[in-house]
DNA sequence: TTGTAGGCGTTATCAT
DNA sequence: ATGATAACGCCTACAA
């Protein structure tokens, strides 16, 4: 076993000083051609790699971004941590993730143990015990350290960073509005409780689109949970009860859940019943019909979340603006819509 | 804006050496008590925490393990990787992921660069491109340097390390041997090219099954598929051409896009045509009918990684002795399946 | 052209 | 009870 081999190793073996070993390495100009020559072939040779923890400790930077998310097994969460990664490796860093699993306990602790010193900036999602409890201290101490923060997806305004979102809203709007388009008159939303941003930002544009359209906004047609598990009881009492000609969903499960019972029930998707889904995941992609899906283009908001971190910690100018960058969410059209005039 | 404060500032603050405030800090017996106590004080409140960096280089664990997959848009991967960081972190182990995208140059870039001191130990499933390739330098160079190593699900025999895999054949020989037991005669296999492990073991399996029941192998009922990719038109051929009245997949997606096409052909699942997949994922779950599932127990098996990996990193003799620990799968029955006589 | 010395932040050993 | 020193591996300003 060859054990990692140092500049002490090399300068030891070939007789001269580390610095002039360090200096060959770097084809320094002060260094004899001879020298270098020898000093090269030998760490070609013995295959030396500086040690990166070494040359992050002079640089007081480590060239990690830390990443933390509520969960990893969540398709949406999943695209933008690869827009993440691949723009990071580009720029020569990598991602260190930890899981809060949505909980403000393990976020709190996972990113007080990645500040010190592991990371040069974090990306992340508040967990929903973060949102639910609107505590975000840990997230101000990080930030009055000097270390770069970006949000995205699930934001809070009383936290000063840069921040990437989708138009969660628009989203909803447009949605809503196609539903209307089509000659929908009873549209339901499926919707989570109202410390989700996102849930919230979605049930006002759903609200808005429907005033703006003259029609009424009856809280009968809300199908609230209250985490995002899903209650195959309470779907197939909703159904039931009320009667309806389209819904939009917050996210996909709720949404093919609800198909799933419709269809059972015998109403025929889309004549009978129209759907849009929130996030469109492989469930919507692979679902009889298809769900039309409002899109969030995960990857490319991983893609913008890592470069407006990078930009931040390689400018290392302390400038106080952050900037919120919305992207604008996209139709993906499937079996599940369809005009009904 | 409050910098991350060192020994150094609190020693000088406090005009005392770095040495003292460090064993204070440590509660050493050997410093007194009332300069314990201020020292303590001090540094709480100034919030000290020491540098991992620091720590890292003096004691040769970053306590950091690299994890190198091909995809995490990818049900069974981020299972995995849930397993791997939730044991990581009640070991107190962060978690660097990079993808490999299934390329083996993004594969060995990824390696060496963690290789250099950034991890303690790597975790990993092959790509398909080192998978066909054939070429494994990479991890055995890592390994000479003495990096523990663990493969999961992905391996190949060639490698000396510790590996994590489920008995693919066994589960491949049930679902077969299911299908005949509810009088299916047709038995057809969708997977991929060979050069996937996981792929071959399944499909022996298969083979077995069928002999050891005496039925006929028939490469005709055998879709293979090049990549993970999924090719519509092949499918609708295969089912066009092709009398079936069961189906093993050697993955989701296969079997969901396959069931789709027969249905909309207006066979019936289970009656007319069976299914079964591996992996059990949030398609077969959501399927409908649902999808009768070969689970693969993703998250054991990165806590089963993580947990072989950590005892070989905090083990520190050298053993030369690799176990291979195979989980076995368990089946999940829906509504694709069912008896047929 | 090459080498020395100091520092990044921490810890451990050995003085005082 | 406290402090000086060296070391982890690397880099670099400054000497020689």
């Amino acid at each position: 076993m060859k054990r990692k081999i140092t500049l002490k190793h090399i300068a030891r073996e070939l007789g001269v000083s580390i610095s002039t070993v360090s200096k060959a390495l770097k084809n320094s100009e002060e260094i004899g051609a001879e020298t270098k020559g020898r000093i090269q072939a030998y760490a070609k040779l013995h295959n030396y790699k500086p040690n990166n923890i070494a040359i992050s400790l002079k640089n007081k930077r480590t060239k990690n971004i830390g990443v933390i998310i509520p969960d990893i097994v969540h398709h949406f969460f999943t695209t933008v941590f690869r827009g993440i990664e691949n723009y990071a490796n580009t720029k020569g860093y990598n991602v260190i993730v930890c899981l809060s699993d949505e909980s403000f306990d393990k976020e709190v602790i996972n990113m007080e143990l990645l500040a010190n010193g592991s990371i040069d900036g974090f990306i992340m999602a508040l967990s929903a015990g973060t949102q639910q409890k609107g505590d975000y201290n840990h997230l101000k101490e990080v930030t009055d350290q000097g270390i770069p923060l970006v949000l995205f997806d699930r934001v809070a305004d009383e936290i000063n960073c840069d921040k990437v979102v989708i138009n969660d809203r628009e989203g909803a709007y447009q949605a809503v509005s196609k539903f209307i388009k089509d000659d929908r008159k009873k549209i339901a939303l499926i919707t989570t409780d109202e410390h989700y941003s996102v849930s919230r930002d979605r049930a006002a544009g759903y609200k808005q689109a429907l005033l703006d359209h003259n029609l009424e906004y009856d809280e009968g047609l809300i199908l609230k949970f209250p985490t995002m598990e899903i209650d195959e009881d309470a779907i197939e009492d909703f159904f039931n009860k009320t009667e309806v000609d389209a819904v939009l969903s917050v996210n996909e499960i709720f949404a093919i859940a609800s198909m799933r019972f419709v269809q059972a029930k015998g109403l025929r998707i889309p004549e009978d019943i129209s759907f849009i889904g929130f996030t469109d995941g492989i469930l919507s992609k692979y679902a009889t019909p298809g769900l039309t899906a409002v899109a969030q283009h995960g990857e490319k908001m991983g893609e913008i979340a890592a470069q407006m971190l990078i930009e931040k910690i390689e400018l290392e100018v302390e400038e106080e603006t952050y900037v919120t960058r919305m992207l604008e969410p996209t139709f993906v059209e499937r079996g599940s819509t369809r005009n009904n005039k």
